[in-house]
DNA sequence: TGTGTTTGGTGACTTGGTCACAGACGCGCT
DNA sequence: AGCGCGTCTGTGACCAAGTCACCAAACACA
């Protein structure tokens, strides 16, 4: 990735004025981060705000007790809001950022993200899309997790995941950090699936035999 | 409230130069929301950021169901910062905030709002303060819900809202709408503690009697 | 004093979460 | 091949929470 054009992954950044590119470009870096890395998490308070250019991060929360859930995913052309949030507010993360791929990311630090804002519209415009679109995730999370029942989250999941092909790579451990719940529960809920002829199951694989039937589930 | 001295009871806009102050009081004008005014909602985008000077509005989610849950409440001294994000942004809004008593707020233009966010650091400062916190608020939302036993959180809503007095005035009804849970579930469980001695059950009152045996349930 | 509305109580049942195990499978090692 | 070990999955018993269908008590007010 050449340092000159990782602007034009962002859509929301393409539109800046020639000066500010380049002052963004010549006053951040581009950065390795190794899978699985905790790029920010309780008493990790980062000094720069992250653009994804690839990769993915998971943000999510754990129980004391050992459960996870999944609160929603940083994709490339994205930035990290919660960072941004920190490096302005100076306050604590209750969640953390993982690295679910090794990643490519864009680094600016505190003053130059604090500059841009005040100089550019558009990157204003940025920063607050950016915030708006978590915010309306968190909403999701706790709608899906107050309200709707397990059985039609988890075939809302299994679609998600089997985009096209039907085949799944994942355990019921994984599926239940997604989902907010206990493994015991996935299992039982995927031997129904199961029993019904919707999928088949290996050691960490799902098969799916008929689509129709759980998307039919997933949209109630 | 006199026009002029409204911002002294914005901690985080104290700070600003005169000119800024003056040109925030210029250019805003002081309202007044009776009480259950639905302030935003699906569909109902605002053209401009309330600061609240008096009152507070209510954030929540509704499901068809007709299940509510309680994600937040802005206090006088804040800002709406969902109206901020749909005012950048330009998205819908998923959740809707409602006037729980009757309001004072500053309402400020979009425009005057981008200008601000350019001119000030403080200003910014506050902005994204009150996004931070709002985010925060959602975490914990979500951490409740999905991992936490709903005595203790019943509990803690109790303690929570007798502050000091050893009377609450509201309904069962009402309660599960701030837990995100069904009313029979609180009903029963007020029953339970009621067996316990911890309080005592008249319609649209609860007596606490024994506060410490409720707060050692809260802080589990 | 009656009548409609709001609030609360209850039983039966379903769904979801917890706990304590026991197998089953994959994989490296000798 | 056979062994050992860690990970993954299956299961039963039990508890907690949500749903459904009603009913009863308290209140509001004509």
């Amino acid at each position: 990735m050449s340092h000159a054009d990782w602007i034009m992954q962002f859509p929301g950044l393409s539109r800046l004025s020639t000066e500010l590119r380049q002052y963004l470009t010549d006053n951040s870096r581009v950065i390795d981060i190794p899978v699985d890395t905790v790029i920010f998490g309780p008493g990790k308070p980062p000094e720069q705000l992250l653009l994804l250019l690839s990769g993915t991060v998971r943000v999510q929360k754990t129980s004391e007790t050992g459960r996870e859930i999944v609160l929603y995913r940083v994709h490339a052309g994205e930035s990290c809001v919660l960072t941004t949030a920190c490096l302005m507010a100076y306050e604590d993360y209750s969640a953390e950022g993982i690295a679910e791929t090794g990643l490519q990311a864009v680094a600016i630090p505190r003053d130059v993200f604090d500059r841009m804002v005040a100089d550019s519209p558009e990157f204003r415009q940025f920063v607050f899309m950016a915030y708006s679109r978590r915010m309306t995730d968190l909403f999701a999370v706790v709608e899906e997790i107050a309200f709707r029942r397990l059985d039609i989250r988890l075939a809302q999941k299994l679609i998600e995941l089997s985009s096209e092909q039907h085949t799944i790579q994942t355990t019921h451990q994984k599926l239940a950090g997604e989902l907010g719940t206990a493994r015991e529960v996935i299992s039982r809920q995927l031997a129904e699936f199961q029993r019904r002829g919707w999928i088949e199951q290996a050691r960490g694989v799902i098969h799916i035999l008929d689509r129709d039937q759980i998307k039919a589930l997933a949209k109630q």
